[in-house]
DNA sequence: ATAAACCCTGTAGGGACTACAGAGTCAAGG
DNA sequence: CCTTGACTCTGTAGTCCCTACAGGGTTTAT
């Protein structure tokens, strides 16, 4: 598939699949004659993990530490398991800091829909300082 | 306590704090007599929730709707209500993203973890990953 | 055959920072 | 005191991550 369809599937800007080619997160795919890329269902996936995984929080470079255990250009699989804890444990913290985010929210919900308010302390509860 | 002190504490490039004060996330605190802006406690953690916040995946004007929550300029209950609701969605969401990462990262250590294979099974595992 | 709808490249714009320049402030040591 | 160094102030310019053209070539459909 070319670029618009790929664009199209995952939802993702069409520009910005150039982009993430251009800094190296995407692999440059394979042309058509006349210079078209030409796209298959691993491109798709990659860059569906790649979306995701911006829209959680992970920055460009870790996600190419992450793509680093697919690609494993020389990479042992010792590293691989210590970079996929490390993220892990990332993914874990922000986890339990959305879980406490969550009570927060729904607490706001249950007693906002009564009577009159309380004082709603989301950062009061969640943002002592801590870690 | 200052701009760089707070910066110190809070991990926070200094320049930063300044940017957000200027864009309306950070209220303008108070100033010395000759000019030194001075922070206490509460502008601390705001400062950490909206740091975290950023990591978490939220815009800033996510975060600054998030704020008025904890702000609460003359928002009616019922508002402060339906706004609690849009963003306990979109928590709820963040977490179920997370919480697939996490199986498949786990998945990534458990099927990695210890030698020196070339043929890791985590290729398929990572690619796996859809919404 | 010719418009519509794509794709190509390069470049310029916007949002969210980040760093720098030039000037003022402050605490400590000589 | 005076100086020196670390800190702050403002404004502006640069970076990173996209996103949107502009000017051109290609494919598809009528």
């Amino acid at each position: 598939m070319k670029r618009g369809q790929l664009a199209k599937r995952t939802g993702c800007n069409a520009e910005t699949i150039r982009y993430y080619e251009k800094i190296d997160l995407m692999p440059e795919p394979l042309r058509s004659a006349s210079g078209y890329r030409q796209y298959d269902e691993t491109h798709e996936q990659r860059l569906r993990f790649v979306m995701r995984g911006r829209e959680l929080g992970f920055t460009i470079e870790d996600l190419k530490s992450l793509l680093s255990l697919v690609d494993r250009n020389a990479v042992s699989c010792g590293e691989v398991e210590k970079l996929a804890k490390v993220h892990l444990r990332s993914v874990r913290e922000k986890i339990d800091d959305l879980k406490q985010m969550e009570s927060v929210l729904r607490d706001t919900v249950r007693s906002c829909s009564g009577k009159d308010v309380p004082e709603c302390a989301l950062i009061d509860t969640l943002f002592g300082v801590r870690r």
